[in-house]
RNA sequence: GGCGCGGUGGCGGAGUGGUUACGCAGAGGACUGCAAAUCCUUGUACACGGGUUCGAAUCCCGUCCGCGCCUCCA
């Protein structure tokens, strides 16, 4: 079966066909840097890593073009500067920084490109000036709103009309909108806010313009995958679908909208509101990077995934048989042909992973690298630690060889009291240690 | 109120008209001084009530329960 992915906008599983093979080009909604990311925002950036690696397989490296934007013009990040007094561009670099930091360590292939909102103002200015000019936007006390019902089919990829969205909002809105629906394009800066000039005065975009405007200048018109959280369809993606369609004759701006569902936390969505997230960072304190990627991929990315830390444990143990049984096996050339079916499938990542258990080291190894994981070798692994944090705790090698002989010789001595108390010392501090048949004993951190 | 998702064995989680998912945990066995690791064997399931069908966890209707979006949010 060649690929299919479940569209939001058409609600149904679709074959995927890329407009031009030879350039397949995906876009993925990045980050607010205005704080560290949390495990939930890391589950697009994993998922759709996945996804990245397969339209590689199937393309060519080559001929995929990834990006990912980094939203660094925006309230919050402004309300994190000024509580610092230091300029939004040192929280937006420091907090760019920690999210490569931390989803590299997921094991996350960085995007082809990663476009910065504040690097591309020209181009949402002049999206702006088609917008008005088309008759779609209209300027009202130094603002720039998007007129929604100027849009005849808004709300298809929601599937929700105007007004039922009028009829449950919850959010105030604003006097000067001709249309309740009406969403901010530009909106001005006081002065001790940051600010560009534009032709409707000192201000600062919207939100969901930047997506639209670097996906016109990077990608084109119409690319073929948007990707983000279900929390984006409505209002980001919906919103940057009609400013795009509006500035483009009605050129659709994606030929499939991929949604991934939440993370929860004890059965409600882990949210910032609500406090009841962990960051990566402190994650990778406890956990290795690939025990946290295996665990997001461990539910299909469309289904909520209540995230445990039972649900990290089961995978690293997982991992640790994986490393022991490919440990001196060179991964095969191909990737599994059982593994690629099971990831066509709307990037069924839990039959994947069930189809690696199912085979040889060599395949296995291939298999469990392509979907970013077995990167390390084994011996590091398990000596360091699972690469938890990156450095090992507990004792150290030397002490460990120096604990191991002496329960030799205590159990060549037969002795065992003692050899059952040297290695009972060691388990309490995080080490395993493994009689081979051949009468040596070999160590693992857990 | 509108729109949408889901309820699978002790747990996590695929499948979605007929055939073992898979993993963890449990039980038994091999190995071991005893363990660990590994290997072998093994039990347990489709929220509830109707309907369609030769056959339904899978399709249809209804009920109950959980969750999400409609507001910044992955």
């Amino acid at each position: 079966m060649a690929l299919h992915l479940y569209d939001t906008l058409s609600r149904a599983k679709r074959p995927f066909e890329p407009l031009d093979p030879a350039r397949v080009r995906l876009y993925v909604c990045g980050p607010t840097v205005y704080n560290t990311a949390h495990v939930g925002n890391a589950r697009p950036v994993v998922v759709f890593d996945v996804l990245f690696r397969l339209l590689r397989h199937h393309y060519g490296p080559a001929h995929v073009t990834y990006a990912r934007n980094i939203t660094d013009i925006d309230d919050k990040i402004i309300d994190a500067a000024a509580a610092e007094g230091v300029p939004i561009d040192t929280i937006a670099a420091r907090y760019t920084e920690l999210y490569h930091r931390d989803m590299d360590a997921l094991g996350a292939l960085r995007p082809s490109l990663e476009p910065r909102a504040t690097a591309h103002l020209d181009a949402m200015a002049a999206m702006i000036t088609r917008l008005i000019d088309g008759g779609h936007a209209y300027e009202a006390e130094g603002h720039v709103l998007f007129h929604v019902p100027s849009m005849a089919d808004y709300g298809a990829l929601s599937h929700r009309s105007r007004d039922e969205q009028v009829a449950g909002a919850r959010v105030e809105v604003a006097p000067f909108k001709r249309d309740p629906a009406d969403f901010v394009l530009w909106k001005p800066s006081a002065a001790d806010q940051p600010g560009w000039d534009s032709p409707w005065g000192r201000g600062r975009p919207g939100w969901h313009l930047e997506c639209s405007a670097m996906i016109e200048a990077h990608l084109g018109q119409t690319i073929d995958i948007h990707a983000g959280g279900q929390d984006l369809i409505f209002p980001h993606h919906e919103n940057e679908i009609a400013q795009s369609a509006c500035c483009h004759g009605g050129a659709p701006l994606a030929r499939y909208w991929l949604h991934n569902g939440y993370l929860l936390s004890g059965g409600e969505k882990m949210s910032k509101s609500l406090g009841n997230f962990h960051t990566v960072h402190a994650l990778l304190d406890d956990h290795p990077g690939e025990a946290i990627r295996l665990a997001l991929l461990s539910a299909r990315y469309r289904q909520p995934l209540d995230f445990t830390p039972d649900l990290i444990r089961d995978q690293k143990r997982r991992l640790d048989r994986w490393y022991r049984t490919t440990a001196d096996v060179a991964a095969a050339d191909t990737v599994p042909a059982s593994v690629i079916a099971a990831l066509d499938d709307d990037l069924n990542t839990p039959a994947a992973i069930s189809a690696l258990e199912d085979l040889a080291p060599a395949d296995l190894k291939a298999g469990a690298q392509f979907l970013g994981l077995l990167g390390q070798d084994a011996d590091a692994w398990f000596k360091g630690g699972g690469g938890a944090g990156g450095e090992a705790q507990g004792p150290s090698p030397d002490r460990i060889d120096a604990l191991i002989e002496e329960r030799r010789a205590a159990r060549k001595a037969r002795d065992f009291a003692r050899a059952d108390q040297i290695r009972d010392e060691l388990a309490g501090q995080g080490v395993r240690l493994l009689d081979r048949p051949d009468g040596s004993t070999d160590w693992e951190r857990s």
